[in-house]
DNA sequence: TACGGTCTTGAAACCGGTTACATAGGGGCG
DNA sequence: CGCCCCTATGTAACCGGTTTCAAGACCGTA
């Protein structure tokens, strides 16, 4: 394996100005470095990121938290793919890699912050469920910096980027009103959880505006059988809501399901939103109105602020909150 | 930062010692052992992996090639995250993480083999859209361990796995048969592309065997609307088959989607049978019958895999085909 | 008592980079 | 001409581990 002693050698510089030519090719004069280039080339050398990263202590590696183990055990995220797509991309275009951590294998509260110590990780992305998890923190306190997606995740070195989730409340409780109904539900999410509490505060706001009151408004868990099992809860009271805002796709297909079960029509007995835009939404029958989370957005801007605090760790870096939209399909 | 040099001059040992008790604790006496541990423990001592991939070439990581750049912009795979879970998780029992490799920055056939050898990556696993990118092969030609998904990826250290297609395909085609169907058609996927022959295949075996000619085949991309398009392309012949099979559960969406819009009722005007079982199939009305893929195999095989080449480099592995199973929803 | 073997440990070279510091050469200026 | 500064480069220490080789301690045996 070619070496840089050998580019040094072959060459008849020093591995110091090799060196610098790889990492401050502009202190090196016109010549060296071409010769030092051509060198490398014709040897086929690439730069050990171990040593460098030994020398240097940045690994140009961003470690990603992703909790698939413990807790539910078949949690899926929602967009999982697209957000990584994104993040990826915007990553690559910097050279820096993704690296997906595994918790330390001993237990306790330091799990990730040990697999980042020992890797050098320069920052974490954290795509957790939402709930908090000690080790997750212990990054934080440790001085990682860390972008958190959809949990709101502070520290020094630490931010977050969420969808506005707030903003979506308001745009579905909007639509259900102007589409003249008057006796509106919500199926929410956990309701520990920020992204359901938003959802449901943004939403209400915006009825009791318009002097609505909530026609019921029981909990699901994000998944299909509770918001079929909630929707069933809704439809049996009397008068039945003429419209449901489902805090997650999912819980509005299982919403769809019961609608269907029960003999009414969608749109024209019940109307549904719902909210992520996930694939179904679009294939399911009627078509699913929802408001919808910007997912590369999420991915972009999560590259982009882990980058700019690897470059910068000082300055704090603000929440990103990015806008959603509503999508009107047949279910509304 | 604590080195090893530290516990060593704590514990009044070499650092020799103190490695060996990291790595091969057995030849170490028992009270130096714990000895060490001890202050290693105290003072929080994690050994550096750069450091240590340095000095053996063996940074247990995996790569993990997974193109999402160039072709087709938004291809998705159609169940990656069940992968992803299935195969971290079985890695990170061994220790092992997996890292999304970012191809280098200069263009060229070595863009994926250049980011494996800077980091040393023991060994790769490659989700690709089944197409052979030069630069995935020029891997396989560098002898870096290789286990690909979806793509039978030969070489000296390579294997693949993959689910059994042509048994898919049969199953798909038995089940049409049994439920007295005769004139029966595929939409298959793109040609050139292994799954897709090897689904058409095994469908087209059974077929004949029963003394049954293929009703049609027009070719989809995998797509929705291919699906789509190939369903009212075949709804327009006369006499129309009473059942599709579609190589893919987003073409088979498609499908139902233009029988819906034909008026047609399914499955009693026309069954439609998918193969992948994504998410969608049980979702949408009437539920999709399709043929499953064990996701969660594939990625623990690939893990496993990987690993046993890890281990031992030099006896060739078979590669590794998942069976198949038919789920019976409402379409069929 | 001398010898060989086993068990445990230490010294030091090595992996492949980066970088602080020193140095040599060239140009501008008083 | 002498001095200073700036640019280009080299020397060598250092990052934090692993591993080869040698050596000391202790045992049993002839």
């Amino acid at each position: 394996m070619s070496s840089i002693r050998e580019v040094a050698r072959r060459s008849g510089v020093s591995v110091a100005t090799v060196s610098r030519v790889f990492n401050t090719p502009e202190v090196v004069s016109q010549q060296t470095r071409q010769l030092v280039l051509d060198v490398a080339a014709e040897i086929g050398y690439l730069p050990n990121e171990s040593a460098r990263t030994l020398a240097t202590k940045k690994s140009n590696m961003v470690g990603l938290v992703w909790d698939t183990d413990h807790r539910r055990p078949g949690w899926r995220h929602p967009f999982l793919q697209d957000i990584l797509v994104a993040l990826k991309s915007a990553l690559s275009a910097h050279g820096l890699h993704l690296l997906m951590l595994a918790p330390d294998q001993s237990p306790g509260q330091s799990r990730f912050l040990r697999a980042v110590q020992r890797h050098n990780v320069d920052g974490v992305v954290i795509i957790d469920n939402g709930s908090r998890d000690p080790a997750v923190l212990a990054l934080a306190d440790a001085g990682v910096p860390c972008v958190a997606l959809d949990l709101r995740f502070t520290g020094p070195a630490c931010t977050y980027i969420t969808s506005d989730n707030a903003g979506g409340g308001r745009l579905a409780a909007q639509h259900l009103i102007e589409r003249g109904h008057r006796r509106i539900a919500t199926i929410t999410g956990p309701l520990p959880t920020y992204p359901a509490v938003e959802r449901l505060e943004g939403f209400c706001q915006v009825l009791s505006e318009a002097g609505l009151e909530l026609a019921g408004s029981p909990a699901g868990d994000w998944y299909l059988e509770s918001g079929y099992t909630a929707m069933k809860e809704l439809l049996s009271t009397d008068p039945r809501p003429t419209a449901v805002f489902a805090a997650g796709d999912e819980m509005a297909v299982g919403a769809l399901r019961a609608a269907d079960e029960a003999g009414l029509r969608v749109p024209a007995d019940v109307a549904i939103v719902g909210f992520d835009d996930i694939e179904v939404a679009a294939l399911i029958p009627p078509g699913l109105t929802t408001v919808a989370q910007d997912k590369t957005g999420i991915g972009t801007a999560a590259a982009e602020s882990i980058m700019s605090m690897l470059t910068d760790a000082t300055t704090p870096l603000a929440p990103i909150i990015l806008p959603t939209s509503l999508i009107i399909r047949g279910s509304s």
